[in-house]
DNA sequence: TGCCGCTACATCGATATGTGATATACGGTA
DNA sequence: TACCGTATATCACATATCGATGTAGCGGCA
């Protein structure tokens, strides 16, 4: 549980972070943020800032729906799920990634240091 | 086949292979471009725009040191050179990179299911 | 001779998106 | 009362990539 990952090698993940953990069950924004956190052993830890934004471009995307519902304790939260657009969508970031981190992998090596 | 990686994804890469492709020998801007793409199986392509400030920013960082040289045909070329400052950068950038892809590796799995 | 394409370096504006700060609001607790 | 954790939201700012554009040298070809 070192440090966690801060700035440019985060971007362009939070999408297919989000849509992952929602693959599995409806979630509300918070505990989103909580899951990725947990998920990456705490390399990952998305702020409300980047968070926030990604899950409306997703909503306006068709990518996900949502509705408030009350807490029984604390504020309201806005419940996300994921739509059969957002699992296409998800197929597709997940090849992405699987193509960007096999060419991380052949260009600078899993081994050496 | 699949097309190359583009976007946000390659955010904060350019560095850790710059200085991958630069562990193994004295190259040129135009040459460093060619090997990154052939080392990733053409899945990365920097372009100009990237490169040469990256290029720039790595020298006055003290990471690189640049001399010209005439070539036999077309033009001068800026040969980059790695220092000990950047072997040392580059150790830093590639155990952030292993850290980066443990995470993601946790978070959304081996690859799509 | 003129044009084209590849090599080679360089810079610019547009774009995307993460960070940290700030705001609002609810409920528990010291 | 004050603070903390929860919960959503937005803002200014920083950063780095892309595509376009500009420059130049050189060889091939009509």
């Amino acid at each position: 549980m070192e440090g966690r990952i801060r700035g440019q090698l985060l971007k362009g993940t939070t999408t297919l972070l989000v849509l992952t953990v929602l693959r599995d069950g409806e979630l509300y924004g918070y505990e989103i943020a909580q899951r990725i956190r947990e998920r990456s052993g705490g390399a990952f830890v998305p702020s409300e800032g980047s968070l926030y934004p990604a899950l409306h471009s997703l909503e306006a995307a068709g990518a996900l729906e949502a509705s408030w519902q009350a807490s029984d304790r604390g504020p309201r939260r806005r419940y996300y799920k994921i739509t059969k657009t957002g699992l296409g969508m998800l197929r597709e970031h997940s090849q992405e990634w699987a193509t960007f981190s096999l060419g991380m992998a052949r260009a600078v090596g899993g081994a050496d240091q």
